[in-house]
DNA sequence: TTTAGGG
DNA sequence: CCCTAAA
């Protein structure tokens, strides 16, 4: 209880330092200062909820900043102090608590601020924490004006246990934002902060003072270890694409899954793991799916040719029996996909875009299908693929379906195989 | 269950 | 590749 009115302290001091204020302060203007920071750092709050990563680092910034500050009155003038080097000594005016809860806090902090500073990223973390520590304190310049002088803040420990609540609250933010920012430069968070911070500060608003005390420390003690690593070189997302060499719409999601190694390090709550669920069920999705081979392309048409269109069970029984994979439904869906493919090849009159040259079929497959297809017509196939007059009587959808073993498809079958 | 169609 | 509705 103590420990957090004396750590707010002195980020309240810093605050008025940097500014240079001497003025003394009433009493009562304390608690409407505290209630200009508490809107401050509510207001940062949503303004997370509304915003993206560009605005969660600057937070984060001004987090560092803020130990840093803090650190550095360690050895500072601030008469009165309790903090640092001294974080064992129990002679706070007044106080009669529990200075190992402080001495503990403090210390993670600092240490978190020092191992980041063996970041590669040291250099433009503190370039950029000066321009936006900076805005911040112009603009809470209107009530620092009324910033109690140092001496006022000496009795800030005389407050009522309400102050202290309002106090713990801040503070417990306030760290607790300095751990998961120092944990999201390892991993780059994208939207994951946002409602994090939503939930805890809707969890800390109540002001279970306990509560609030032992989350802070505590994960932030446990936390710390995982900081360690403060490397640049390790980036969040290695998506081991494996197993994928697939085509175009994997790549197109595997950014998403790009972030979810740290969904792992931040499940704590319901989202996480709804999001994790989800990303799941893609990846098993993913898993299941198989290119299909020349081979097995020209197992289909054979099988088509055979049964005809449609009969997607029979084609599977006789020809794919031995692929455990490929259903009835994936046979079909690649004849639609083919013909689809043929067609667009039709349209462009052979010519086949660089790009998917190396998927595009052999042109004697090419020509089977569209073969097939006039003999066969899909149900609602884009547009009449077969406008070449040669066979526009087989347009109608109603047939063929019902005359499978047309001797026409083994003709086909043949004239393509002696291509 | 199988097929068609949409996502 | 998956899901769903219809047959």
């Amino acid at each position: 209880m103590d420990g957090f009115s004396y750590e707010f302290e002195f980020g309240f001091r810093t605050n008025c330092g940097l500014d240079s204020f001497t003025t003394q302060g009433e009493d009562d203007l304390k608690l409407e200062v505290l209630d200009g920071l508490l809107d401050d750092i509510d207001e940062v709050d949503d303004f997370h909820a509304a915003n993206d990563l560009s605005t969660v680092c600057d937070d984060f910034l001004l987090d560092i900043e803020f130990t840093e500050k803090v650190a550095k009155f360690d050895c500072g003038p601030v008469e009165g102090s309790h903090l640092g080097n001294s974080s064992s000594e129990s002679h706070s005016p007044g106080a009669s608590g529990s200075n190992v809860a402080v001495g503990m806090s403090d210390s993670s902090i600092t240490a978190l601020e020092s191992e980041c500073k063996n970041d590669s990223l040291e250099k433009m973390v503190n370039c950029e924490l000066h321009g936006t520590f900076k805005s911040k304190c112009e603009y809470q310049a209107p009530d620092m004006e009324k910033c109690p002088s140092s001496h006022d803040m000496d009795r800030f420990d005389e407050l009522d246990s309400d102050d202290n609540v309002l106090l713990s609250s801040i503070l417990s933010k306030c760290k607790k934002r300095v751990k998961s920012t120092v944990l999201g430069t390892k991993v780059k968070r994208l939207r994951k902060p946002t409602k994090r911070y939503i939930e805890e500060s809707s969890d800390l608003k109540p002001g279970s003072l306990m509560r609030g005390q032992n989350v802070s420390t505590a994960t932030l003690k446990d936390k710390h270890p995982k900081v360690t690593p403060c490397n640049g070189s390790s980036k969040g997302s290695q998506v081991a694409s494996e197993s994928w060499l697939r085509g175009g719409r994997l790549k197109k999601r595997s950014p998403i899954l790009g972030f979810e190694s740290d969904d792992d390090i931040f499940s704590s709550d319901s989202d996480d793991d709804r999001v994790r669920k989800r990303k799941s069920k893609i990846d098993d999705r993913r898993k299941n799916q198989r290119m299909w081979t020349l081979s097995e392309v020209m197992k289909l048409i054979d099988g088509i040719s055979q049964f005809g269109v449609g009969k997607w069970t029979d084609i599977k029984r006789l020809l794919f029996s031995s692929s455990s994979h490929r259903t009835p439904i994936d046979l079909r869906d690649k004849w639609r996909n083919l013909l689809r493919a043929s067609y667009a090849h039709q349209k462009n009159k052979g010519e086949v875009d660089p790009k998917h040259a190396m998927r595009s079929l052999p042109k004697p497959v090419l020509c089977r299908i569209r073969e097939l297809a006039t003999i066969h017509p899909y149900p609602r196939v884009p547009y009449s693929k077969k406008c070449n007059g040669d066979t526009d009587s087989s347009r109608h959808p109603i047939k063929a379906k019902s005359a499978p073993f047309s001797s026409h498809g083994r003709n086909l079958r043949t004239t393509i195989k002696e291509q």
